[in-house]
DNA sequence: AAGAGCTATAATTTAAAATTATAGTACTCA
DNA sequence: TGAGTACTATAATTTTAAATTATAGCTCTT
């Protein structure tokens, strides 16, 4: 199998186009044409096929995507490590901005203080930080998971409360905790369909048969606690948010806690930063029994 | 940095001749020649060079080399597990005869119990042994050290202490300890010079101002205690040691225990099966205090 | 139905890698 | 010491592989 062919094939499945895919190699189209069919052969798998005028990788050609990937920069750190004496590959990691901002910040920062190791932070919802991870572009993340995901490996990391934030002069701000079905009739600040946040939202209110209706759609804790701070509707967001002034937050018991986990692929972590990263997140995780 | 070049290279540095090495690849000794000298252009590194008529890798040759058979090993796991679906890649483990015969055994009847991976076993003695491991020929080694190697992790295996082997007639066989005076003017069964047993009983011997004769140089404990019951002198060797009928064992508290390690490469542990054996191995020791 | 935006194949050119042949080097042994 | 051996390194040549350009063909758009 010839290395070329995997480089090749590497680039070839980020884009998912021969034309930009070879531009980007510097090669003619057709040159990369043949360079993945001559892997696709050698391996006696297809590794694409077409959907329309879209082109899919199959189940063997992610799988050979993902060894490319690792193949192609083991061999690029390699090289690196031989001519300056030490490698300095970084460590690729992905999470969403609100475990930035309120979970991971004394993790990374104690990470980077040893000065080991290089750290490249991409950030991401639940399913780009899956998919990074899954696809090798990423060597961990943090993200919020409620299921199992077929070839990810997760530890719990931490569990976050979820609170209903009002504005200070509302009649729930006077209680000290509030239900699911004192909402009823009010005004929601939520994110877009779609979002597992939303997701949540609807069915907890639902099967409680509480009828409530779309405020604001916004993307982001913060966008969120900002359209509340306007008074355009109450937000539910996690505890862990820094709650604007003229707005008060008050615990909603009844709605699951989130559950944070530290993500990689299956099997072992080759990169040694990763495996020093993977090691402070455990060691800082809150567990599954207390909040942050 | 193409991958055909490493996979040469991997040959080469294998059989130090090119002839050979072009022999095995089944290309011509020009070409291969030129292969590695595009590799060593690449890497702008020299990878060998010449002791007289003798071929030498440099350090960087070296490194190359242990990256080179890493890297072909997965490219032909990873080919093998997208083929059959499960890998089989076998995990290669180095130890010596006594280490097998009296030290492993339980460990290695486990792990392969489990049937998840295939064990590839070789012997060596210990310079064998931290070779294969250092050069990326074995994934793990158990050997006994005294001192540290760079380069190579070493985990604490179990301690074995030694005994002086006489026949049961002999005036030491009354004796419950022995201690090294008592050896003055006896002949000796020992390994060849430079073996390191052979090394430290004569720095031990001569640090007593005993002095003492070869009997029979041999090689391996078998050998040494087969010479013993022959009458041709005395041994010391391991207390792990069977020893034959007509023979009987006496502690020699005076000499230091032989610390076996579990040894590998420095750095992360790439094959699933070889972590799975270091845990069982490290898991099965019994640290520096006691024996077997 | 024409056209845009691609992929895939063919024909041709260009480049690379193989081979054979051989000069050069270090050591061995009569 | 000098012919012989066993090997490496380079050169010349042939063979093979990989690039390029050109273009046919497919799928969705407008």
């Amino acid at each position: 199998m010839r290395s070329d062919w995997l480089e090749a094939f590497a680039v070839f499945a980020d884009a998912m186009n021969f034309t930009r895919a070879a531009e980007t190699l510097n090669i003619s189209q057709p040159a990369l044409h043949v360079k993945i069919a001559k892997l696709a052969d050698w391996l006696g798998e297809p590794l694409y096929h077409r959907v329309g005028r879209a082109l899919v990788l199959t189940q063997a050609g992610a799988r050979v995507a993902v060894f490319a990937r690792e193949q192609t920069a083991r061999a690029e750190a390699f090289v690196a490590e031989l001519k300056t004496g030490s490698s300095h590959q970084p460590v690729e990691f992905c999470a969403g901005e609100g475990a930035y901002l309120h979970l991971l910040g004394p993790t990374i920062s104690k990470f980077l203080g040893s000065r080991e190791h290089v750290l490249q932070l991409l950030t991401g919802d639940r399913d780009r930080t899956v998919d990074l991870v899954l696809s090798g572009r990423a060597h961990l993340g943090v993200t919020a998971l409620d299921a199992m995901v077929a070839g990810l490996a997760a530890e719990p990391f931490a569990v976050v409360g979820q609170v209903l934030v009002v504005p200070e002069g509302h009649r729930l701000a006077r209680r000290a905790r509030v239900t699911l079905t004192d909402l009823e009739g009010e005004a929601l600040v939520v994110p877009p369909q779609g979002r597992p946040h939303r997701q949540m939202l609807n069915r907890m209110l639902m099967d409680q048969g509480v009828s409530w209706r779309v405020a604001v759609e916004a993307q982001g804790w913060d966008l969120m606690l900002h359209f509340a701070g306007l008074g355009t509707g109450l937000t539910v967001v996690n505890d862990f948010c820094r709650v604007p002034p003229g707005l008060v937050a008050r615990p909603l018991g009844e709605l699951p806690g989130v559950h944070y986990h530290v993500v990689r692929r299956a099997g072992p972590l080759h990169h040694a930063g990763a495996a020093a990263l993977r090691d402070l997140l455990v060691s800082a995780s809150t567990g599954p029994a207390g909040g942050p």
